[in-house]
DNA sequence: TTCTTGTCACCTAGGTGTTAATAT
DNA sequence: ATATTAACACCTAGGTGACAAGAA
């Protein structure tokens, strides 16, 4: 049986309707997929990987007021119309495959070396996805059968985990300003762009009480100024 | 068989006398101990281990002038009696083992993880060595014996390679300036040391010509100057 | 006197959202 | 009008030798 880790963080986002940047270079997910994995047979080596299904066939379009320059948006999705053919079906391994059930159960599996692109030549070995299209993550574990004929046991060798709370809509920037706000109060490397106190923001963060988003009004950081040291 | 990487750097530091620092915390080696590895067999796996082990059972310092506090040293070692007890003989595992020999076979093998420290109690796994006396790595090849009596056949499932050009001295500072130079001249993150143009070194290094230390007579960074930016 | 420790400025390496400019 | 791109300031994370102070 698999763990997700973070869930509390990923219904956070989900319940805002998730977002994630694709970039022609690739960029990592956030929150990372991470899970904690039960039940292996210690001895036994295993892969495991991640690839990313469409959610349904549609384009999305984001239903944006006329005032500034899509200075607000509302947090609403409208359908754009039919989905854009499909991208090569790319599947992760995670870099330390193929390893034994007892290495993996030992920690958390940490996904945070896959990256997203919108680049559908990519040669990076990417995952490449549809920009205002939704997709579903998908995990799944494959037991490496030592036996000669192992692709006859191909189908019951392998299982696959679903968590629909880490489904995201792929875009090539931020269309909820509620999503950007969760993503800098909590994202690490987004801290440049936090406005509250210097708050011990994540290591207490417990879910039901959410007075994350203080970053709203936020000043503007003037190209070339001191900035607030 | 095996083939040490950057082995004119190890040269050049070899014929100089190599030091290398430990730290209680644990410090890297530079150069990295790195090697590519040819006729594994490629569907085996395999284990990848280093250890260091006395050159000799001596114990030395440094001969210094008398001059200012040792603004300068000679570059020669005496012998300062006998060698402290013996650390604990640890070893460290390549993080990626255990893994298939073409894994290992094609790219080339990097120790970069590997720390070396002084302090007896350590328990981040470090390398424990004694400082002021002489260690030479050694890499170990251990091939999985699928076998189930594979402890019969420990004698012949693995392989020891040594480059003598490995050697170095564990110190808690450096001895000789040439050497500290040289690890300026050639370690990235010393780049903040160098006095010298901003000349594509490493790139462009040829053994042979040895145009690198130009950082000798280096002014001192004032500990709370604007410094050069 | 010699060696060790801890702190520091200065780097490498790379992950963030922002912004202005460019595509579509 | 909307979507994408590329450069950028600002972070995280951690590897350097210098230096001053301490220890033996």
């Amino acid at each position: 049986s698999v763990q997700l880790e973070m869930k509390a963080l990923w219904d956070e986002f989900n319940q805002l309707g998730t977002e994630m940047i694709v970039t022609k270079a690739g960029r990592r997910m956030f929150p990372t997929f991470q899970v904690k994995i039960f039940g292996m047979d210690p001895m036994a080596d295993y892969m495991l990987l991640m690839d990313f299904v469409p959610v349904d066939d549609k384009r999305y379009r984001q239903d944006a007021f006329p005032s500034r320059r899509y200075a607000f948006h509302s947090s609403s999705w409208l359908v754009a119309g039919k989905a854009d053919p499909a991208t090569p079906g790319r599947v992760h391994y995670h870099p330390d495959s193929p390893a034994k059930g007892a290495q993996w159960m030992k920690q958390i599996v940490s996904f945070d070396k896959l990256k997203l692109t919108n680049n559908l030549l990519d040669d990076n070995g990417h995952i490449i996805l549809n920009s205002m299209h939704r997709y579903q993550p998908r995990f799944h574990v494959v037991y490496v059968d030592p036996r000669k004929d192992s692709e006859k046991y191909a189908e019951e060798n392998f299982k696959t985990f679903v968590f629909e709370e880490t489904r995201f809509t792929a875009v090539t920037a931020y269309q909820n300003h509620r999503i950007t706000q969760l993503k800098i109060a909590s994202n690490p490397f987004a801290k440049g762009f936090r406005d509250c106190d210097p708050e011990d923001w994540p290591r207490n963060h417990r879910p039901g009480a959410l007075p994350l988003m203080s970053a709203f009004a936020r000043s503007r950081n003037p190209v070339s100024s001191p900035a607030h040291q």
